[in-house]
RNA sequence: CGGGACGUGGCGCAGCCUGGUAGCGCACAUGCUUGGGGUGCAUGGGGUCGGCGGUUCGAAUCCGCCCGUCCCGACCA
């Protein structure tokens, strides 16, 4: 194969250019493309339909958990941004302002949100008078725009998606009980439909939100070696309720500041999918975000309209029936073998295969996308047996990352062995940690790894030593990495 | 935002150094053929060379500015 040939017909192979390989199989794909404007994506249909299945699972879990959702304006007032002191330092680097409507310069002009505290905090102190108006458990799916100076699609956009929850509570024991009970929704859901098994805990403040009293986050393991955060989930205190006077009546007819929380889940995500799961065919999506689970091939030989396309077109019903997303791809102008590699790189969790040999078997040819595995399941139980191989692509995809996860987890002797983990292994590196800031930022200086999470679990945040980098007492373990 | 590279039909590239108004492979269209891992053959359509300006009789080619993309950093979901 010459050149040309394999920069047509296939992907830069993953273990190449882990960089190009992505952007590549981005686009071709066609998960998403590039416009005139920097940094700005169009999620294409087939992306699109990944994003539409991220929701649907988590907005069930947020609403299963007591969440409603509601719309908040995409503008909001400078003023808001600036209440809260911390936030507008942490984020006025990367607003987009919109200053002249049709013909006129604005008086106040309007940041494009980049997140929602602010125009949210302003309602919740209108609506919220009594601690009978408590909890207040909202969240918004909406578009965000962060001025970013450097952008890879689905990584870091100058806009993207993203579900927003914003709690208020009586307690700050309720706020922080909420910001943990979200950690773990999110946890759940990325290893449970997303097949990414991730690290949680909470950040150091530097890593921290603005304006945020304690943030917490889920971490994922690209396979370059590189972190990803998933999600995060914010104790925000009474930050934001002193800022925008959010004040209910409690029990003892006080006046008191609401709690508040917030937490969010990205497009993101879909990169996540991407990086973690791919390999050098191209994408492998988990069957229960993947926009098709299973297509069917037929095989066209002889007088296979009279055969094969009808044994084809009653698997496609009955699988349909079945609930499973099922596709039937009887073009003629492509051949099998080039389906056959074009829905791998597509990332299709399942292949059915039905020619001629097998009508006269009474069989279809399955073949798995993560395994590569094929089995000749006979066509009446197709419906049976289709969700359960579903179930166990799954099932091996969450394995086979939970495999690569642990095996990058490792623990650093001293400093020059954690520097060197990091140099030339990447992956997550534990270590005990003084709790100073300083020693932090030493270490992203001289390493490039940021710390990522801090177990939140007594036993698992003991350190076991003292500071990899200092040598002073170890305060805590931090999972250290370098991230995207 | 710093350091580096790149921008030529949809994709991947050649041409640029040594100016003389574009070429290859794939993709696309039509026909036949083939079909269980990107079939084979034939015919055909499509670009004015990222944008703007300059030098020149003449610019894809030389010069300047701008825009965009990628890589390595700083900042961030």
């Amino acid at each position: 194969m010459n050149e040309n040939e394999r920069q047509v017909r296939q992907i830069t192979p993953k273990s190449e250019d882990f960089s190009k390989w992505y952007l590549e199989l981005v686009q071709k794909a066609e998960l998403a493309d590039y416009t005139p404007m920097k940094g700005m994506m169009v999620i294409r249909p087939h992306g699109y339909a990944v994003w539409e299945n991220i929701q649907r699972g988590l907005d069930a879990r947020i609403k299963a958990a007591g969440h409603v959702n509601a719309y908040f304006p995409l503008f909001i007032p400078e003023s808001f941004l600036k209440k809260e002191a911390e936030h507008v330092q942490g984020f006025s680097p990367e607003v987009a302002w919109v200053t002249i409507g049709g013909q006129e310069d604005l008086e106040e002009r309007l940041a494009v949100r980049p997140t929602s505290e602010a125009i949210i905090g302003h309602m919740y102190a209108k609506w919220i008078k009594s601690y009978r108006d408590l909890p207040v458990l909202v969240n918004q799916w909406a578009n965000i725009v962060r001025w970013e100076k450097v952008t890879r699609p689905f990584l870091r956009t100058t806009e993207f998606l993203w579900q927003e929850g914003h709690t208020c509570h009586e307690t700050a024991e309720e706020g922080e009980a909420e910001t943990l009970r979200i950690l773990a929704l999110y946890k759940e859901f990325c290893e449970t439909e997303l097949a990414v098994p991730v690290l949680s805990g909470r950040k150091s403040l530097r890593e921290k939100f603005a304006g945020a009293q304690m943030t917490y986050a889920i971490e994922a393991l690209m396979s370059d070696g590189k972190a990803l955060q998933m999600g995060t989930s914010h104790d925000l205190g009474q930050h934001f309720s002193k800022a925008f006077d959010i004040k209910f009546e409690d029990r003892n007819q006080k006046l008191q500041y609401v709690w508040q929380t917030s937490w969010g889940m990205t497009t993101r995500t879909v990169g996540a999918l991407i990086m973690v799961h791919g390999d050098d065919s191209g994408l492998r999506f988990p069957p229960n975000v993947a926009p098709t689970q299973a297509v069917i091939v037929p095989i066209p030989a002889g007088n296979w309209k009279e055969t094969v396309l009808p044994a084809a077109r009653a698997a496609e019903a009955a699988l349909a029936a079945a609930g499973v997303r099922v596709r039937l791809d009887a073009r003629e102008e492509f051949t099998p073998g080039w389906k056959f590699s074009e829905y791998e790189m597509r990332g299709v969790p399942l292949r059915i295969e039905i020619g001629p040999r097998d009508v006269k078997a009474g069989q279809a040819i399955v073949v798995r996308r993560d395994t590569r595995a094929k089995e000749a399941v006979p066509l009446p139980a197709l419906p049976a047996r289709v969700p359960g191989l579903l179930a166990e692509v799954q099932a091996e995809l969450f394995s086979q990352a939970r495999a690569f996860l642990e095996a990058n987890i490792r623990d650093a002797a001293d400093y020059a062995g954690f520097k060197e983990t990091l140099e030339n292994l990447r992956g997550f590196v534990r270590a005990p940690w003084c709790g100073d800031e300083a020693c932090e930022d030493k270490i992203k200086t001289e390493t490039m790894a940021t710390i990522r999470v801090i177990p939140l679990d007594e036993a698992a945040a003991q350190p076991a030593g003292p500071c990899v980098r200092c040598g002073r007492e170890g305060k805590a373990v931090a999972y250290f990495a370098r991230a995207y």
